[in-house]
DNA sequence: CGCGAGTGTTGCTGATAGTGCAACAGTGTT
DNA sequence: AACACTGTTGCACTATCAGCAACACTCGCG
């Protein structure tokens, strides 16, 4: 159900109340508003320290109280490193425009996802208006390589030591379906290699599935994956073929303006 | 030149790591990328010191180094915090849409802000794509209320309480024609609650002129304020006017939308 | 080539800064 | 009215974190 329980003891050498304070802006980017005893009791902190680590966020603009003695959520000077960080690229602009104009088409939800160290990052994404949908946000967010759509192929076309990295690293599951193990998953990477695209078949999500396509950049490069999630009755893998070719446009669109974000991404 | 410098020795009962990390954080949203030695300066610790905040920082993902034992940048967790900060308003995603087109029909850099406690805050922009044109990234950026056309526009229609405020507050002066006599304020605030529209002629920054009008949501009530900015000889006063129809219709569709993202930001 | 001034990074140690405690002031429920 | 909550604040102790100094390394200059 929560799949983030990251309670390791935090290691030596990094600022404590730095780091619980980098774990409150987590917690507030998944729970909308958390007041102050619920962050202590997620932190494992006395009630007062959550509160004084609140209040310094407050002070700095990352978090605000819904109303005085309420709760509190994250505030507006995360816009400003937000478009701080998306000035630095076209790619995140593109991106998102090329999600919204499939999500149209499709009417899925669309994501446009790029590889950063042990994880694929959404940097985009854009909903269907169908009731049933993907209901959580994305954007962001770091979903591993090897039980995604978007992760598998990222990492098929990453370097080799990052391939190697993932394969000898025990890998987790998450469904019934998810790919444990590293002869089956390099297998796999081979086959997302040739027939240019990738699947999740309810690897990451009970019932769901997804299908992503590369985006390659200036030098065939591939940049980013663009892909489709959807409930599995309304994305069969009989269907899959289909819809490659409609990513496969959109992402070639996107390729074409050649966006780039993180040019040493392969690179260690 | 460099409008921010709130060297304020911090108030009690916060945590001063913390603080400074945020710093951290405000600085790399100015800045493309910092080293540890600029970041140590700009905060007066010692490098030790920056080094381990900036490493705490880099473990949650809110930033990251270009290259090993290279300068530091935002990170893309900074993302997530945005993605769920967006995504609990369609105002922002409405606004982007807004700004996008207009800046598109105008040519001009647009702006849509919001009212928040003692400034207006910049949640959206495009730019046309003239050369010479707004430079700085103005995303998540406080700007007065008093030298702004955005935010004497959100100030005109705010609660009293927080007009007599600013009123009674010293105002800083920016520019030879930024306004600082409060009775010459209050006079102007009455004009843009007349006219409907509000402008900043170089009062915020030399040579640079802005018109702003107000964005209604469900009820009549101001929301936001939707703004063009450009150097004085493209968009001088004589101007005005045409620009204002144009902006209008822009402003009534975002309106019509009836986003809302704070509905207690005129309450204290 | 070697110098010097710069960088990012890392143990160590003392004192400061931050934690937990306890108590207060509220609010809503029992 | 008692209770169980909440967010908030002074206080005192001690764990934590800032500063020092040294390291490894890169760059530019002589």
């Amino acid at each position: 159900m929560d799949r983030e329980r990251t309670e390791r003891p935090m290691e030596p050498g990094l600022v404590q109340s730095v780091d619980r304070a980098a774990r409150i802006l987590e917690l507030l980017s998944e729970q909308p508003a958390m007041g102050v005893s619920e962050v202590s009791r997620e932190l494992g902190v006395h009630r007062s320290t959550a509160f004084r680590l609140l209040a310094t966020l407050e002070a700095r603009n990352l978090v605000e109280q819904v109303d005085v003695r309420g709760d509190y959520r994250l505030g507006l000077g995360v816009l400003r490193m937000a478009g701080a960080l998306t000035a630095r690229s076209d790619l995140t602009r593109d991106a998102q425009a090329c999600c919204d104009e499939m999500a149209g088409r499709l009417n899925e939800t669309m994501n446009v996802s790029i590889f950063d160290a042990d994880a694929a990052v959404t940097i985009t994404q854009a909903s269907g208006d169908q009731m049933i949908g993907v209901a959580r946000q994305y954007v962001g967010q770091r979903v591993p390589l090897h039980a995604t759509s978007t992760g598998k192929l990222l990492l098929a076309h990453a370097g080799l030591s990052e391939q190697q990295r993932v394969l000898t690293a025990p890998l987790e599951r998450f469904t019934a379906s998810t790919i444990v193990e590293p002869a089956q998953l390099a297998a796999e990477l081979e086959r997302v290699r040739e027939r240019g695209w990738a699947t999740a078949v309810a690897e990451w999500e009970e019932g769901t599935n997804a299908v992503a396509v590369p985006v390659r950049g200036a030098g065939g490069a591939v940049i980013a994956a663009l892909s489709v999630t959807a409930p599995s009755y309304r994305l069969p893998e009989s269907g899959f073929e289909d819809v490659v070719a409609a990513l496969r446009e959109g992402a070639d669109d996107l390729g074409a303006r050649s966006g780039y974000l993180r040019p040493e991404s392969a690179a260690h």
